[in-house]
Order: structure tokens, then C-alpha cells, then sequence
DNA sequence: GATGAATGAGTATTCATTCAT
DNA sequence: AATGAATGAATACTCATTCAT
């Protein structure tokens, strides 16, 4: 790991700690009714007065704490954002790099676990994000970087592994990716957003779903 | 078929013909520049006014034309929306349920190109749908409606004839559903949305990706 | 009377005939929707466009016989105004001027009871008139005239005769006018416009109204 | 007096006494131009700019204080409907009420010279009033109840008293009092209306309006 | 004569933001 | 820190009027 990588590291994990801290009552009453009412009706949609009203604080006293309305989208959306796209939490992460699994499947599981669970318990967040990315430049910027320079570069080595073990077939890493992404997001994002009332049970959920993954809808030929 | 639905069918199909028709000069000019900046900022960030600027007439006119902004936005997204969940062009439609493909890949890779071609050439209102979906209750009803009435039911049958044929594993319909829905979608929003800069062939693309999708990354075992 | 009072009386008679003729049957409809929706909404806030449509016709239809709204409403409210200020049908009008009634009582009747058939034929156009008088200027200058000019100067003689005959009180006759203008409007409007629903025999009703305005509430000390 | 109508009348002495506390300079600037313009031009010909401009605030601050453009002027027109129609002050009513004057003419003698009083010290409010009237359901409302719930009953019980000592001749009492009012409604709105710059002396004229409405224009026969 | 598409100035109202208290 | 009155630019939408057909 380079030392520049390793400051990123860092600071991700200070914000993230910063994140419960330091907050007035006020502040975090704030913070919730702007995810709320960001969720339901957009950002754009939404006006200050109506977090204000929600929140039960004077309309001043939102822009003391946050400059603009775009801050206090960005100061919501930016640390989900960051934790996003950590598979598994922050401080466990670097185990999970050093330590891989012996098993391609394991590791799918692994993240599909982790990241179901996040999305589970950020669902109003993550709608915010999906939503607004493409019309905010500095999330999208975020989203960017962490995703090209940490993420993508760290789950492709670790593909390229499972495929010199003979585990994953011979295909260009990038698909492959995408593949399992495709697979996980759109199980997680169906049962969260689509059909939150179709119900399943998550664990063997994932398990069939990871089946699928590794051996297709054809079935292994045996 | 009954009646009921091929009366939808008719409508449909009417629509989409009318669709391009009766529409002065001056309302193509609303439509495509309402297109272009909805896409580009989002439907609820946009003024009336920088649509007026954009297509060079008054702002009165685009209210002689559309009652009100959210008219506007529902007479672009609402027909993209009809056409988008048919499967293949409307005409062909009937053929294509009424004699299916031999073999399951064909059906998807049939599925694959077919979407892949017509979200290429919608990409912009694409974009506006997906994000004004969940905040317009006319259209979440208009896609709700389509889905579950018409396309998810014809293709369950599809996969479950397949299922008999013994071309696909046995697992609920929804599950196989949802996961080529995942994995083709993933790959037409990537490559038209995500990484719109990267190089593919797009025949080979659908092709290794429909491999995937039948036999897993992990490959088929001979 | 002189040459120049005669003119106008002509001009008035005239105008009074061409209302009727020369009429299109859309400028008729025009006409009768501008009457309806002006009494009942006030003349500025109703469109031209609510107009036509109620009317059957095009926007445009409107202004090429009435150059503009105020146009139209002047055009309405005009002839009324006039025929308003004149004691009984214009064309009889000379006719009472030169044979006075002998009794004071009879004279009032006479008016009353004219009136308040012009008055029921004609309540919307009145209702827009008593609105809009104070913001047309060319309403109020058309009344004022009509007014001073002609009504006040005959009925003041008439007044002075009465006085002479000893048939009423001396008091300066602009009070008698206005006591008796105000007994008789007061009657008039509250039963066609404040309380149109209360049930009275109208022949008795302007009876007793006289009998009131000629020995007041206290009555007549035998 | 019923419990119900004591509430009545203590709500409205409370509403006319915070009538005049609780306003910031600004919200006073808005009221006074309101009333001005709404006066001249009528209240739907008025502009929210023009108000702000007049009251050097800016348009914004209106709807602060106000929610819409009809708020302001219910929240004008509708303090003054509640104290018009209390003949006197409503503070010295009661007294009114309990100890009726000796004579009928004492009794329409005091209406007229308070209410003339209060008509000269709201003219242009009236004058609102008298033209939105029939187009603002809300007041009309108000009027209705006030008026038969309170004026006319007790009013009616006034004639009837002076009808029982023969001092007013024996007609029904609705017709007595709707003379009366419009003899005295006459007078009154000519003066400050009508004829504005006619010279008159205001007691004098009241006490020969009173003897014309007390014995009409043929006068005392002794 | 009649139409109705087009206009652009104007409307009431909302909004994010500021600032004196 | 917190308030909420004040702002003025911006917003979606309306309107009377024009003009080519």
C-alpha cells in the first residue's frame, strides 16, 4: 500500500468517526428531516423552510450549521458515499485485503452480506445518493475516485487471483466485476426499493443468488 | 389473448404511432430541448424558462402546448416508458411470444440486443425516468401496471417452459428473472451510462455476457 | 329644450335601436358569455379566454369586434348606463316631461315601478355597472353628465312644481331627491339583489313604499 | 342575552382590540398602501408589486405576514364588516340595548350620527368592502350571520317597541327597517361618496333627513 | 369573418440566504 | 447558538393582444 493511499485510508476513517460526534441536538434533528424529506420528495423538491419546519428549528439556524442547502446535502450524501463503497466496514477492511478467502464464492458472500446489511440500514440515504449523483459534480467526483482508485483496483486483484487458482473463468476481470455487481446490486436493490414487501429469507436469499453467480442460470453441467 | 389485453396492445400501438405525428415545429423544439436540459440537470432544477430560451420561443407557448411542467415531463417520459418494458418492437411483439426461441440464450440474447438497441437511442429520457420514477406517482403506476401485467407475466411463462425443457436450473421464476434483469441491465446502464467511454464490441459483449449468465463465473464444468 | 340637449336625446334614442341590430350571432354569444361571467366574477378578474370559451368561439374572435376587454366591457355597460338615468322608456320619455303628473305620489309611482321592471330585466348588467362605475372613468364621466345634465335638472322642476302645489315640504329639493332616489333604489336593490328569495307582492310593495316616502314612518297625523 | 351571544360579542371586542396592537411598522406600511390602492383600482386590478412598491417593503415581506393576496385583504376588510354593523361603538351597545330611547326619532337620530361618524372615518375601507362583497364568499358569510343574528333581530325588536307605543305607524317591521336604512345609508353614502365636495352641514342635514324619514316628503298634516 | 398559435409582459407566490437581535 | 423578519431574484403559469392562415 503506498503512503498516499494509506493517508486516504486515514482520513476516511477519521471523518467516519467525526461523523457521531460533535453534534448538537438541533444539528442532528436537521440532519434527519433533511434525509427524510430529501428521500420522498428529491433535493430539488425540497425547500429549506420545510427540513426547517420538520426539523422544529428556525430557518436561520439550518444555514448556521451547513452554508448552503448543497452543503447539507453534501454532508449527508458524502460520508454514505464513502462507506458505500468500502466492502465490509472501514477498520475491518484491511483484514479482509490481507487475509482473502480460500473460496471465490466466500468472498462474494462475504460482500454480499456486508454491503445488504449497509444498504439495509442506510436505505433513505442511499435513495438520496442514486438520485442526486449525476446532478452533483463533487459526489460524483468522490464516487470517482474511491471507486477507480481504491475499490475497482483492489476487488480486480483479488479476482485475478481466484482466476490464476482456476476458481473464476478465464474473462476480462472488468466483466466479471461488473457481473458480480450486477448480480448483488440488483438483488439488494430489488428487495430494499422494488418489492420491500416481497418477502424472502436474506440469508438464503444470498446463498441462491451467489449459486446463480458462480455457476449460472443453466446450472452446473456435472 | 383476452380482449381486454389486446385492446391495451391497440392502444398502445396507437399511441406510439400518433407519437410522432401532429406536432408543430414548435413543439419539437420544446420536447428536445425539455429532453436535453431535464436530462442534463434534473426535472425539478429546471426552469420553464431556460426551456423556452433553449428552444427559441416564448415561455407562453410551451403552456399553450402542455398545461403544466409536469404535463411536459409526462408526455416525454410516458411513451418511452410504454415502449421501454415491451421487449422488442411492438408489432413484433406477437411473434415473438408466440414462438419462442429454441433455446433459452437465444430468448435473452434476442432480449439483450433488442433493449440494448433501443436504450442506445433513448439514452437521454432514459436517464429522466430513472430519476423522476420514484417522485411521479403517475408514472411508478404507468411502469407498475406494464410490468406486472404484461411483461413480467408473459416472460415467467417463458422461463418456466424453459424450466421443463430442463434448459434452466429449478428455482422460483422471480429469482431467474431478477438475475438476467440484473445482469443485462447492468451491462446495457454500464456501458450507456457508467463508462460510456469504454471501448467494447458490442456483439461480443452480449455474447460473453449472455455465457455468464447461462453457466456463472465459474464456468461450465465438462 | 335646447338644440343641444335635443342631440343628445337623438343620439341616445338611436343608439338605444342600433343595440339591437347589426349583431352577429357569435357577437351575440360574446355578449351574453361577457355578461354572465363579468357579474358573476367582477370584470377584472375574468379572461378574455374564459369569454370565448363559454361564448363557443375563438380567442381571436373576440377582438375583432371589441378592439379591447375594457371595449367590451363598455360596449355592455354603456347603453345600460344610459337607459339606466332615463325614467321611463326613452321613446315616452318626452311625454311625461310635458305632462306632469298631478299628484306628487303618482310621479314617484310611476318611476318606481319602471324601474324596477328595468332593473329585473336587466340585474347582471346592473350588478357589473354598480361594480365597475368607480374604476371606469368613462362610465362614471357617461353617468355624470347624464346625471346633472338631463335626470337631476327635469326631476328638480318637477320637485319645484310639486312644492309650489304645496303637495311637498319645503326642504331644498336635492334632498327630496336624494331621500327619495334612496327610498326607492333601497327597495329596489334589496329585493333583487340583497334578498331575492323574499316573497313580495310588487304592485303592493311599491304601494307602501310610497305611502312611507310620502308621510313617513310615523305617519300621516289625522 | 343568551350565553352564546355574550361569547359572541366578547370575541369581537377582543378581535377589535388586537386589531390594533401586534403589528410591526412594516406590516402597517403594507396594510395602509393596501387599503389605498385596493380603494382605487379595486382588489383584483391591484398587484402584489404595486403594494410592496407603495409600501417600500419588498414583495417577498407581503407574504410573510399574509399568506395570499386574499389573506390581506380579509385580514382588512374583515375587522371593519364585524365594527360596521354594531350601531355605535361596541363597547357602549349594551348600554343601547338595555335603556331604548323615549322616542323612535332619538333612536335614528343616534344611528345615523355614529354610524356617519364611523362611515367618514373608513371611507375607503367601505369602499373596499361594498365592491368585493359579492366575490368574496368569506365576507359575505360574515355579513349574513352578523347582520341577521344580531342588527336585524335586535333592530326588529326596537320597531316593534315603538310600534306598541304608537310612535311608527303599523307596517310589517322589515319594511320600516329597510327604509329606514336606506334613507340613512342614502344620506350617508352620498355625502362621502357620491358627492364628496357637495357643502353640508353634517347635524344639520341629519336632523332633516330624520324628519323627512320620520313624516315623509308631503309632510306632518297638523 | 373566424381561427388559434404565438407572444412577452405580468402575476402571485416561493425560495435560499442574510442579519440584527 | 438560535431566531425569524426581511429580502429580491426566481418560479410556474396567465393574460390580453396580434397576426398569418
Amino acid at each position: 500500500m503506498s503512503d498516499k493511499q494509506e493517508q486516504w485510508l486515514e482520513d476516511l476513517i477519521r471523518l467516519s468517526a467525526e461523523d457521531k460526534e460533535k453534534k448538537t441536538e438541533k444539528q442532528m434533528k436537521i440532519l434527519e428531516a433533511a434525509v427524510e424529506i430529501f428521500s420522498e420528495k428529491g433535493y430539488a423538491a425540497t425547500s429549506t423552510s420545510e427540513i426547517a419546519q420538520k426539523a422544529g428549528v428556525a430557518e436561520g439556524t439550518i444555514f448556521r450549521h451547513y452554508k448552503t442547502k448543497k452543503d447539507l446535502l453534501l454532508s449527508i450524501a458524502g460520508p454514505i458515499v464513502s462507506k458505500l463503497l468500502f466492502p465490509f466496514v472501514i477498520r475491518d477492511f484491511v483484514k479482509m485485503i490481507d487475509l482473502p478467502y480460500e473460496r471465490a464464492d466466500d468472498f462474494f458472500r462475504a460482500i454480499a452480506k456486508d454491503r445488504f446489511k449497509f444498504a439495509r440500514e442506510n436505505t433513505k440515504i442511499i435513495k438520496i445518493i442514486i438520485h442526486e449523483l449525476p446532478f452533483q459534480p463533487e459526489l460524483m467526483e468522490q464516487v470517482k475516485v474511491l471507486s477507480t482508485e481504491y475499490v475497482v483496483k483492489r476487488i480486480k486483484k483479488i479476482i485475478i487471483h481466484f482466476q490464476e487458482e482456476g476458481q473464476i473463468i478465464e474473462a476480462p476481470p472488468w466483466r466479471v466485476m461488473r457481473t458480480g455487481a450486477s448480480v448483488l446490486m440488483g438483488m439488494i436493490l430489488t428487495h430494499l426499493f422494488i418489492l420491500p414487501d416481497f418477502p424472502i429469507d436474506e440469508d438464503e436469499e444470498i446463498e441462491r443468488t451467489i449459486d446463480i453467480l458462480m455457476y449460472g442460470i443453466a446450472g452446473r453441467k456435472e
